[in-house]
DNA sequence: ATGAAAGCGCTAACAT
DNA sequence: ATGTTAGCGCTTTCAT
């Protein structure tokens, strides 16, 4: 299978090889008429050309690819959205998104694509951001500065559902109120920053700190250490939510009027759960679409644009809690 | 940020840049002396060089990128898993693999990164087949004969999962059984497959074929249409299962007594519900390991290996059932 | 309005 | 044992 090169297309068109990119680029202050420029689309549609990605990123010196890295741990509805947002509102600039899940296997993937940007999932070492900047990666996020201030617990979306969560047992007066953690071990960074949020709305109601307990997805485990619980217990997510819920069940009690439960992220099954599942949600196209427009203003050496409203987060509360 | 170039290694290190290439690709047949190439290695590493991908590409004529493309919906743990074990075993061989969500923003992704091989997560239409070849991708898969295997309904996993619910049921000595259908669009097809699966598994029992119906994942309406319900149901996926279960239980009734219930994935959910739910599922790790593997072969002209082993999919039996 | 030609960074065939 | 050199396919400056 033999490629179709530039060449190909300015022979069967009767022009030259710069003609034929000038047609196809349409370049600015370029003036084709319009006979020589059929001529050439028509032969370029003919033979099916399409250019050599390499070849054009190595004279043009850059790429139109972005690439998302995404944390090792499977990604859900929302995870979803988000990235399809992304890649529809990148689309539009002529960006293409490509992810890449970061069990770095071999060397870094933007030695192998060097994309324009590559956007994280998850925070980057040091050694990575070092690494991708040698690898002609113009655009990182996050950035060092948002890093550290994700770091600090102060920005991430993880750390604002936490704080959503307890939030709302907060307002429904419930009390003590507990965390629980997921035992998967992908999912600890992930848990740490929503358990701080969490912390972080007791502390400012005054509350003593959320006692912690890890959940496994199990029912009769799940069962086993929820035993004795009262209040309202924030569950990392909606399938920790679901083993409490279970646990609960095998006692022979039930949410709320035993204990209160709120997951998060809001997966299918819990508005099918008995009883269905208070949880907190996050508009994850929102998030996409801005994510995309940061990176396209970087791209084009503007200042970054300001930053995502925080109404992006909300609970949804159903019969689990109130 | 200016790009370091084989040049700044050859000079760094007092060689010719052949020299350079030689020593970090280590060229067979190609005797290098032990002192040259600790120097050479010693200037890459210290100037953090490492060959940009392009001018690689375009020089090989090749690349080491294959490239998965998804189908628009969520990916399970079980899909998460597969292209997980998928991306292992290609990096085994040196080869990266990105995955790229196929809702057809823009032109084809083949053509921004130019990979070794594209993988469909579902079916490809001609026209996408032709435009990958004219984008000198080597390898496709699901190759036409693949893809004409899976239109016959006679390949699939999906078929096989469909298969193997209804064989469950059909065991049990449950009667009459039930197809329940998603309504999310993004499903049918895969729906379509898993029915057929059913179907087959009905045909050959001499059982008459399954009713079907669309259950949406909503407890008020999934009671509704679950009215009346005996025997048995293979539901499209564990959330549709699960809202089954949810139907019958606003009913007062319950799985496996009124009704026996099966659901397909396996997804944490199913475990912890209300019966726990019966489900199918499907060694993820062994089919990433597998498509990597025919990959593999492909790419180095080799004939394919022979089909992957039947016993991927498994019954898990719970209580919903039995 | 169009063409000729240089060169992006890399590898490999061919010298030396 | 190492260096020289010719392109890979493309865009773009400069000439015509």
């Amino acid at each position: 299978m033999k490629r179709v090169t530039s060449t190909d297309v300015a022979r069967a068109a009767g022009v030259s090889r710069a003609t034929v990119s000038y047609v196809l680029n349409d370049s600015p202050d370029r003036a084709i008429p319009e006979a020589t420029r059929l001529k050439v689309l028509a032969a370029a549609e003919r033979l099916g050309y399409s250019p050599y990605a390499p070849a054009r990123m190595l004279r043009r010196g850059r790429s139109d690819v972005v690439l998302l890295v995404l944390p090792d741990r499977p990604q859900g509805p929302v995870g979803h959205a988000m990235i399809e947002q992304m890649a529809a509102t990148l689309a539009t600039r002529g960006l293409t998104l490509v992810t890449h899940l970061s069990t770095a296997h071999g060397p870094g993937v933007w030695n192998a694509i060097a994309p324009a940007a590559v956007v994280g999932g998850m925070l980057f070492t040091p050694e990575q951001t070092e690494d991708m900047r040698r690898a002609g990666v113009g655009v990182i996020v996050p950035s060092d500065e948002q890093a550290a201030e994700v770091r600090r617990g102060e920005s991430s979306w993880s750390f604002r559902i936490g704080q959503a969560q307890a939030a709302h047992l907060i307002e429904l007066g419930v009390h003590p109120i507990r965390y629980a953690l997921p035992d998967d071990p992908r999912l600890q960074d992930l848990a740490r920053q929503r358990l701080a949020g969490a912390r972080n709305a007791c502390r400012e109601a005054g509350l003593p700190e959320p006692e912690t307990a890890v959940i496994p997805l199990d029912l009769a485990e799940a069962a086993r250490l929820v035993d004795g619980w009262s209040g309202g217990v924030c569950a990392f997510n909606d399938e920790v939510a679901l083993a409490v819920l279970g646990g609960l069940r095998a006692h022979g009690l039930r949410a709320p009027d035993d204990l209160a439960v709120i997951g998060a992220d809001d997966i299918p099954a819990a508005r099918l759960a008995a009883p269905p599942l208070t949880t907190v949600t996050i508009d994850a196209g929102h998030i996409g679409h801005n994510v995309a427009c940061y990176v396209i203003a970087a791209l084009s050496g503007e200042p970054p644009g300001p930053r995502p409203d925080a109404d992006t987060i909300r609970v949804i509360p159903r019969a689990s809690t109130r």
